[in-house]
DNA sequence: ATGGCGGTATGTTACCGA
């Protein structure tokens, strides 16, 4: 099985791309972040010509997340939960399903703007409803794969440079406190159990020649429960979608379980 | 210190993202 997370920045001007990178990656699950675009503008008929059915939760210009499966491989989605029960939420930033007896959560983290703002107290608060909400989740489904756009730097590996990054906003103390507070649930980074290395990132800004500088931050990520974690047998980072004309800013991240 | 780039709507500029 291959799961893999994507923030596409606008899934109306990113669908060609999503479509062109599933035809050569046919994972079983796709999830999209930052959708920008109501419900009625999804375009399922699309994706479904491809093989992909999916559950969404969109909204008006910002944010927006959506579960895609590949049919001919994955049961149909059940339970399927829209945003967090634990934290009331305008912003569509969470979507969940069950397939077989796998649970699918699909998060876009808030980004949080500045450390002290009130988009960072938002962050945080959200951030405790999230700990709350995965640790009943995680009673309730063993076998869980969490992934999307944390918009947190774990640690400095995960920065292109730690020293200009340290104590900002994805990097803060508050944050990667939070991202060890799901580690403990226990939750596992799947890219950190098979990779220690350091300058591998899943997003770039699009100034200053950013990507091609490489200068990038591990945001992007897939934690696993204890049942699946002996199960993962291979988890990268898909750098190809950021090469394309008008890319997304962030590239997709792929774990297989076998 | 600021803006750089890109998407979107409030639309020829502002807001937000990271």
């Amino acid at each position: 099985m291959q799961i893999a997370t994507w923030n596409v920045n606008s899934l109306n001007v990113r669908l060609p791309h999503v479509l062109g990178w599933l035809a050569e990656n046919p994972v079983d699950f796709l999830c999209l972040q930052e959708l920008k675009m109501v419900d009625e503008k999804f375009p399922l008929a699309a994706l479904q010509e491809a093989g992909y059915d999916a559950v969404f939760a969109g909204q008006k210009t910002y944010n927006g997340v959506a579960i895609l499966r590949r049919i001919a491989r994955t049961p149909a989605a059940v339970a399927t939960q829209i945003n967090l029960p634990t934290f009331a939420d305008e912003q569509k930033r969470v979507i969940a399903a069950t397939y077989g007896d796998v649970r699918v959560i699909c998060a876009y983290f808030p980004n949080g703007q500045a450390v002290g703002s009130e988009k960072f107290a938002y962050k945080m608060a959200w951030l405790a409803g999230l700990q709350t909400w995965l640790q009943a989740e995680l009673t309730q489904y063993p076998k869980m794969v969490f992934v999307g756009d944390f918009n947190i730097a774990p640690d400095d590996r995960d920065v292109y440079d730690p020293v200009e990054w340290a104590g900002q906003i994805h990097c803060s103390e508050e944050e990667r406190t939070a991202f060890k507070n799901l580690l403990a649930l226990p939750l596992h980074d799947a890219f950190r159990h098979l990779e220690a290395g350091d300058k591998h990132y899943s997003w770039w800004d699009y100034r200053q020649m950013a990507f091609r500088r490489n200068r990038g931050l591990r945001i992007d990520h897939i934690l696993v429960s204890d049942a699946l974690l002996p199960h993962v047998s291979r988890c990268w980072i898909d750098k190809t979608p950021r090469k394309l004309e008008q890319p997304s800013d962030h590239t997709p991240v792929i774990v297989e379980i076998n």
